[in-house]
DNA sequence: GTCTATAGCCCGATAGAC
DNA sequence: GTCTATCGGGCTATAGAC
C-alpha cells in the first residue's frame, strides 16, 4: 500500500480508538513508521488529512443509500443487508460520528451533507420495513411506519456509544454490534411472523461471526 | 455569587456551548472578567474544574433518580416530572454526555457511576410506565415493559445530538427539547388512552414554554 | 483574592539535505 | 519521497507583587 494510504488507514483507526483531538502527528507518524515530517508531504495540514477521511465517508454512505429493496425479491435478505451496511458505517467511520461536536462544523462534506444523509436513512429504513408490510412479514399501521423507521434509526446510530456508556467494550469482536441490532428488534419484533423474526435474529447472530472474522 | 462559582458557571456554559477541548483558559478567565492567572488560585488545574462541575453533575442524577411514582397518585405526573428532569439534566450537563470521548475517562466519579446510572434510568423509566399500566392508562404487555423504558431511555438521551445532526439548532428556545420528548412518545402512545395521551403532549408543549422563561 | 509576567511544554507546520 | 532539525505559537501552570 502507498504511505498515503497508509496513512489514512493509521488515522481512521487511532481517531476511531482515542478520539480525534488525543491523537497527535507524532503518534500518527510513529504508528505509520515514519518520520512526523513525511506527513507534511501527502496532506498539507492535519486538516487535509480528515477531509481525505471525510470524502472516503461520503462515498461509503452514498454507495449505501443506493441500497434498494428488489421488487420481487426476498425482503428480509435486503433488511439485513442494509442494517449490516449501516453498522460497518458506524463502526469503520466511528469517529466522525463520535467526536462531531469537537472537529467543529468545519469539515466541509459532512457540515453540507448530514442533515441530507440522516435524512434519507430514514427513508431508506422506512422502504424496506414498508417491503416486509407487503409481503406480509410486518404488522404494522402505514401511517405509523415511519416513526417506526426513525426510532430504529436513531436506535442504530447511537447504539455503539449506548453501550460504551453502559461500561461495555465496543470494540470488534465483542459483540457490541449484535445487541444494538438486536435492540433495535425490540422495537418490532413482536409484530413480525415468527418465522420472519427468527430468521432476522439468526442473520443477526451470523453477521456478527463474520465480523469477527474480518 | 462568589469567583469560584462563577467560574464554574462560566465553564459550564462555555464547554456546552464550543466543547471541553475547544475552550482554553484564557477564554474562560476572560468570560468571567478575570486574569487568567486567578483561574489557578480557584483550581490548581483545568481538571480539577472539571471534576467540580461533575461532582454537581453526580449530586443532580442522584436527586432525579430519587423521584419516584407515588403509590396513590397521579402517575402521569410524575412521569411527565421525570421525563422533564431528564431532559433538564441533558441540557445542563451537555458536554459531559456529549464530549466523554473528547476528555477521556479520567473523571473519576463518572467513570466509574455512569454505567450504573444508565441501568438505574431504565429501571426508573420502566417503574413510572408500569404504574401507568397500572393505572389503566397504558395498554403494554409487563414482560415488554423494560425493552420500552431502555428504547425511551435511548431516545430521551441522544435527542439533542440527534437534532443537532439534522443540522436543527438545539439551545434552549429552539423546540429541540420538545421535538426529543415527542419523540420518544411515538415509541407508546398509540397504547395510551386517548385522554392519557391528550394530557402529556399538553404537560409537553407548557413544559418547553417553562424552558424559555428560565 | 487578584493581578502581571513568564516559564515550560507540546503541537502543527516549515526548510532544506539526501 | 523521506529524512532531520527547528520554528512559531498557543496552552496549562507557576512565581511573586499588590
Amino acid at each position: 500500500m502507498k504511505t498515503r494510504d497508509r496513512i489514512v488507514v493509521a488515522a481512521r483507526a487511532l481517531f476511531n480508538e482515542q478520539g480525534y483531538g488525543a491523537v497527535t502527528t507524532a503518534a500518527l507518524a510513529a504508528q505509520c513508521g515514519i518520520a512526523e515530517g513525511n506527513l507534511w508531504y501527502h496532506f498539507k495540514t492535519r486538516r487535509d488529512l480528515l477531509e481525505a477521511i471525510a470524502d472516503q465517508f461520503a462515498a461509503v454512505i452514498d454507495a449505501r443509500l443506493a441500497l434498494a429493496p428488489a421488487a420481487q425479491g426476498d425482503a428480509l435478505a435486503d433488511y439485513t443487508r442494509l442494517i449490516g451496511a449501516l453498522m460497518d458505517e458506524f463502526r469503520t467511520f466511528r469517529f466522525l460520528y463520535r467526536d462531531q461536536a469537537a472537529y467543529g462544523e468545519h469539515v466541509a462534506v459532512i457540515a453540507e451533507r448530514a442533515p441530507e444523509w440522516t435524512a434519507k436513512t430514514f427513508t431508506q429504513i422506512e422502504v424496506h420495513l414498508a417491503r416486509l408490510v407487503d409481503t406480509g412479514q410486518l404488522d404494522w399501521p402505514r401511517a405509523a411506519l415511519r416513526d417506526l423507521a426513525i426510532n430504529a434509526t436513531i436506535i442504530l446510530r447511537y447504539g455503539l456509544e449506548h453501550y460504551r456508556e453502559l461500561g461495555e467494550p465496543t470494540g470488534t469482536g465483542t459483540g457490541a454490534v449484535r445487541l444494538t441490532l438486536k435492540r433495535h428488534l425490540t422495537l418490532f419484533e413482536h409484530q413480525l411472523d415468527p418465522e420472519s423474526a427468527t430468521r432476522l435474529h439468526g442473520a443477526i447472530d451470523a453477521m456478527e461471526q463474520g465480523a469477527l472474522a474480518a
